[in-house]
DNA sequence: TAGTGGTCTAGACCACCGA
DNA sequence: CGGTGGTCTAGACCACTAA
């Protein structure tokens, strides 16, 4: 019988660390990094870069193990992180094998501006307004501070390649710092809110739609009328303080919210 | 100094296990559910019934491990279980609490019909068209089969409380069985899909906004121009096959999108 | 029956935090 | 400094799959 070469369906052929003649370990100890998730990312750029290409199957835990003197849980961990992000699916009884469709990344916490960024559109910012006011029973409410406590109110139209997309009006705890208008202009808010030490943990968001009213219609370039989607947004930190209220309208014309998904 | 029986930013009161007087352990090491799922879960309801109230602290796992006679790898486990859903925050160094913002689950994988029933709004579906057809060039693309492959097709009008809310167009492949109209009027075409053994992995989805064409506004009972919300998802298996394409459009005025996220 | 992933143990050392 | 979570090891037994 002759050895089959490619045929997916069969188990693996000895796993094989790519940039490793003979099985060099592609780990290191003195590294800050944990070894698992050196191998994971080792095995995650494998993926992605096309080395191990959809329908391959990794080497069984053990064997993995060995090879790279480790243990099979920390191996088994950097499995789990591939497994987690969608990229491989574990199959008692048969072994692990890269799926088949490549949906990038599960959905994140980001900002509009970085989504641009990433898809290679010139994202550029003016604001509107950029205040401090006393919070309204609303702003309060929603951010779980007293009336009257001091707030950041921003108010900013987003442009895409000259186009304006959006209208983003947000709410921040007046205890914010370094929200300057020349900073906003030039960069995302989460960036800002992240470069401050804050770390942003969960959200809840609403998307909806409606028509534009005649002050949309003229800041976004529409006519009255035209569909506009809504998302508003309430930001979390690990502690559970909200960290920004966002109320924001875009150009259904021009923009839609794309997010991928994988059940864990 | 006297003890300070609440203050929620010290290290914990000794973990007590609710429904266990004296430290009995709430784990079954003859039951099939694993152990650290047992504690997963006794941990999360009683975080989502209030007894672990938000700011509250897990025992250290070693401690915790001891008294419910597990190793603390499974404790570990369970508690990050409980991380990876967002309900509780690991401090290096000072511990594990409960997170003050109940931001109830992340984004799933779920219909409108789950959606609709989950809320308390009475679901129900007309079946416009269920029919076999050969596939077009456009749905072969997407379900990546060959043209004039059979593709079963979709048309259903989602109802809530007796109002017309959205119109949902699904093409799958014709391989699937099972979606009788009888059927796809009592239930969510994902039970549907999940019932006939197939696993759901990831999926793709756009929301975008539109106005409605006189069409739609008859079959929604809204004006001709009315916002309406677009949803266009792709659902594909574990084995990275597109089981299901899904273009939907819902009244604005009646729904919109709500969405949980927690960052990992 | 042999090989796989799924679970679990009883240790160990480290980095970080607060007192 | 002691206590916490973060990482890692070297085993073990089990359930499931395929041949």
């Amino acid at each position: 019988m002759p050895a089959v070469l490619d045929d997916q369906r069969r188990t693996p052929p000895a796993w094989r660390p790519a940039a490793a003649p003979g099985g060099v370990i592609p780990v290191d100890r003195a590294s800050p990094v944990p070894l698992y998730f050196q191998v994971a990312q080792y095995l995650e750029e494998a993926i992605e870069s096309g080395l191990m290409p959809p329908g391959s199957w990794l080497g069984n835990e053990g064997q993995m193990a060995a090879e790279l003197r480790l243990s099979r849980p920390t191996v088994r961990r950097a499995v789990q992180y591939l497994v987690d992000r969608g990229l491989v699916v574990r199959q008692r009884g048969i072994g692990t094998k890269v799926v088949q469709t490549q949906v990038k990344r599960p959905i994140e916490l980001s900002s509009l501006y970085d989504d641009l960024n990433r898809t290679g559109r010139r994202p550029a910012t003016t604001v509107l307004a950029n205040t401090v006011e006393p919070a309204a029973a609303q702003v309060a409410h929603v951010l779980n501070l007293p009336v009257g406590a001091p707030v950041i109110a921003l108010d900013r139209l987003r442009y895409a390649g000259g186009e304006p997309i959006a209208r983003l009006r947000n709410y921040l705890p007046g205890t914010v710092a370094g929200l300057t208008t020349q900073a906003l202009e030039e960069t995302g808010l989460y960036l800002l809110i992240r470069s401050v030490g804050i770390r942003l943990h969960a959200a809840v968001q609403t998307i909806g739609a409606r028509t534009a009213d005649a002050d949309e219609a003229q800041l976004l370039h529409e006519s009255v009328g035209a569909p506009l989607l809504t998302m508003q947004r309430i930001t979390y930190d690990e502690h559970g303080n909200a960290v920004e209220w966002g109320r924001h309208v875009y150009r259904a014309s021009r923009y839609c919210f794309e997010q991928n998904l994988v059940t864990h």
